[in-house]
DNA sequence: TATTTATATTGCAATATTACGATATACTGA
DNA sequence: TCAGTATATCGTAATATTGCAATATAAATA
């Protein structure tokens, strides 16, 4: 149906799931390693930067910014964008469980 | 359109964003948090660990496997599935990227 | 004020995802 | 062999996502 059962699974399930779904798009990839490469927010050029056309990447940033794992803010005539630590601080949370998990596991069978 | 321009990105950009696609849904969460607390492979009882009918289940573990993150060896009449370190690795390389990004930036001005 | 520049929003077409009933497959054990 | 159990696949409906042209908004500057 295209419909996520949300209201089936946890708040802490539904918010990592969102956040993951945020991440899993290359053009979304590229945003956010170009902002890692230019070491700063970045002022008008994403758009630049990206195969895409200019409404699509503003799409792609607003995605970004709902999730927590971007932030805006104007900069006079442009928006500067940079990385947010809120939504990448709570992906973290959960791969290091998962990486903890795997480093100590027993009982693997297959 | 729904069709990604993968052919615009870079094979990393696409793998990294199969991979949290993957992720991206909460009942796929769900699977690989229950694997993770039984802590052993699961023969058979993760449809009935999920609120959704197993046609859907299998769907989701179908997924998981494709991307990389769970891998099921067959047990006679079941099918055992646990953690693939080999998607993980990759997610954790990226998002290490990040983080050690995060931890370091100059010129921050958002 | 008018123009330019930067970004967002709207509307829509194409495609993808989600979910599940029905059914198929495949192994086990009687 | 046949019934039972476990899982996968098919087909399909509902909804979501992706992408872009057209357009709107808003700040900067001439």
């Amino acid at each position: 149906m295209g419909i996520t059962k949300t209201e089936h699974f946890t708040e802490d399930q539904n918010e990592l799931a969102i956040l993951a779904k945020a991440i899993g798009h290359p053009a979304r990839i590229a945003i956010i390693q170009h902002l890692i490469k230019v070491n700063s927010c970045v002022c008008g050029d994403i758009v630049n930067e990206l195969p895409l056309a200019q409404p699509t990447v503003s799409q792609h940033l607003k995605e970004l910014k709902n999730a927590g794992l971007i932030k805006g803010s104007f900069e006079g005539n442009a928006i500067c964008y940079c990385l947010d630590e809120v939504g990448f601080n709570k992906i973290r949370g959960f791969l290091q469980h998962v990486d903890t998990y795997l480093e100590n596991r027993k009982n693997q069978c297959c």
